[in-house]
DNA sequence: CTAGGGTGTTACCGGTCTGTAACTTCCAGA
DNA sequence: TCTGGAAGTTACAGACCGGTAACACCCTAG
């Protein structure tokens, strides 16, 4: 019956979920490869099998992290099928209903701050994957039939970008409370801009 | 003659700036004591004669941050007395020139986000620290004559707040480059919805 | 049943971290 | 010149870090 319903999860994806959410909620450096195997059930010499090397592991973590991003976006095709405009307001209220239930932010952006070294590993794979997540929110502005489209598209990054950051350094009640006036406000008045 | 021009600079200051320096450059967790007190020209005993702890350092030196960050305000009043929307204005240019000058981003919210556990001392201070600059800002906004000051204030805050870390994840050619286009344009939209 | 790969266990290495103790040296002010 | 406090020096404690070696186990495919 080759395996039947129980699944058993392998040891890797056990790690490769502990760490992620550990690394989210910790930081990388202030969670150890001790307690992310304690915490998955397992042992280091099984992480380490899996892994090279503890950088590894987080770069592996990242990635876990985009492919799931990437879901979302083929989940807001999924709901408003060919209505770029509807998804674009569904990334807004997306990325608001994230900013209220979780206030650690980004994960990238906090491993680019955390790993300060510029040659660090991870900084290559942060940057690519950043750069990839640009692109689908600037295409998504431009099929949305918006006018400057890049320059929409940065400018929303920059505010979600500022909003998980500020939620960490002043809190819920700071600037990042206004996210969705600020970002419905920009879209509203790009769209102005593009039908005048 | 009570010293003269010699003015040598106590080995506390010279701990402090190192520690404001190598913090902002590595990262609190990417710095230990001992290299702080070697850099300062000093020993580990005389750090911790004069601070506490690390923790203690550490908030020492966000404050003297946000000192002197207080200090490029009074130089906006200096350059342009009385002219709020000069000085609003010097503020984006200022922003800007950091931008470029520097990729490390903001201390306060880099510390935030390294120091994750949410009762950590200097967690306290951050809020605080980021809450006067948040009120200052409104200020000038207001007293810039803009219509929604606070929404304006609160926009460009997080804009520079996302501009900086994306700065870190993305690079110099990211969404960051446009940061004064942003900026600009708002004020220029906020300023007419007032007149309007 | 058996062989073998994935897994678990224990112990260890060398290094780094924050923080402290005990002592010496230096230097400025009276 | 004397003295007291600030600063430097050395050594150490205790904990934690990433990473590895050697070995026992278990479970599944053949």
């Amino acid at each position: 019956m080759e395996d039947g319903t129980v699944e058993r999860i392998r040891p890797r994806d056990r790690i490769l979920e502990t760490a992620r959410d550990m690394f989210h909620k910790h930081g990388i450096k202030g969670v150890g490869v001790d307690a992310i195997t304690e915490a998955a059930g397992t042992n280091k010499m099984t992480l380490y099998r899996h892994f090279e090397s503890k950088d590894d592991l987080v770069i592996e973590c990242l990635r876990a992290t985009a492919c799931k991003a990437g879901a979302m976006w083929d989940a807001f095709e999924a709901e408003y099928p060919g209505d770029k405009l509807a998804q674009l307001h569904a990334w807004v209220r997306k990325a608001a209903d994230m900013l209220n239930a979780d206030s650690r932010g980004c994960d990238m952006a906090n491993a680019a701050i955390e790993l300060s070294e510029t040659d660090h590993p991870a900084r290559r794979v942060i940057k690519e994957l950043k750069e990839a997540q640009r692109d689908r929110l600037v295409n998504l502005c431009r099929e949305a039939g918006v006018g400057q489209a890049e320059l929409l598209a940065d400018t929303l990054s920059l505010l979600l970008e500022g909003a998980r950051v500020s939620l960490q350094s002043v809190g819920a009640e700071g600037p990042s409370a206004q996210f969705v006036r600020m970002a419905e406000g920009l879209i509203t008045s790009f769209r102005g801009a593009a039908a005048r």
